[in-house]
DNA sequence: CAAGATAGGTTATAATATAACATGCAATCC
DNA sequence: GGATTGCATGTTATATTATAACCTATCTTG
């Protein structure tokens, strides 16, 4: 289940809901239920090999070739599309800020909207 | 209604979710319904006033005198607490990063989850 | 007052997500 | 081989979050 998601979002290349994902899979097994696919993609998260976009409700592939990193998304609002990025920068200055206040960061969310060169 | 919104988000002090302030409203008011609350809580966010907590599905009174910045907000995953930072650096590197592939950021969602000081 | 603007009320429903329990099936162990 | 275990998925139902669409009341301003 995981791979056939996987495959769905990365066919798909633009963030989809879990009902997208659900409809584009019951072409092949009508008795898919949402359960079944927020399983996995819970499982698929926690790989790092989807990313939930919190802002949009809605999931990605990972775009890198190395998982496990701290993703700055930004979602084009007018096309939709999304860019995955990273820098030691942001996330080293996070920690540093955190740090101030005795915050132990475990798990970042960046995301910005806004428009793409497009 | 913005008014009552913000009141019940202040006193509360941490995230709310919008049928939580609903609840909260209706002893006053029984007919009060979701859409009058969703749409305050827009107003108020548009205004800058209050804050919607993407990975929480919830919603904090801004506790910056200065609304209109980026807020970074530390989410205390024992406690629950949000703190609300804000800081130069990362925003000026997130812009530079988004200006790489020009890129034009209207929004920026920063949400860091992990444990408290205490 | 008329005309327009704005907030809120009302009803219904859409969209997102999870709880709780049942089933199937392969791996392992005696 | 048969019992046992573990794990992914199926199934049913429901919880939670959010919005559409249309209506009513109130205020504003010429």
């Amino acid at each position: 289940m995981q791979a056939e998601i996987l495959a769905v979002l990365r066919k798909c290349g633009s963030p989809m809901s879990a009902y997208e994902v659900l409809d584009r899979l019951r072409d092949g097994n009508p008795r898919l239920a949402p359960p079944t696919i927020y399983r996995a993609l819970a499982a698929l998260i926690e790989g790092g090999r989807v990313h939930r976009l919190e802002s949009l409700k809605a999931f990605v592939a990972c775009k890198c070739e190395q998982h496990r990193h701290v993703p700055i998304f930004s979602i084009c609002k007018e096309c939709g599309t999304v860019e995955e990025a990273f820098s030691w920068h942001i996330t080293n200055e996070l920690s540093r800020i955190a740090g101030q206040s005795g915050f132990a960061p475990a798990r970042h969310v960046i995301e910005v909207h806004g428009q793409c060169a497009r």
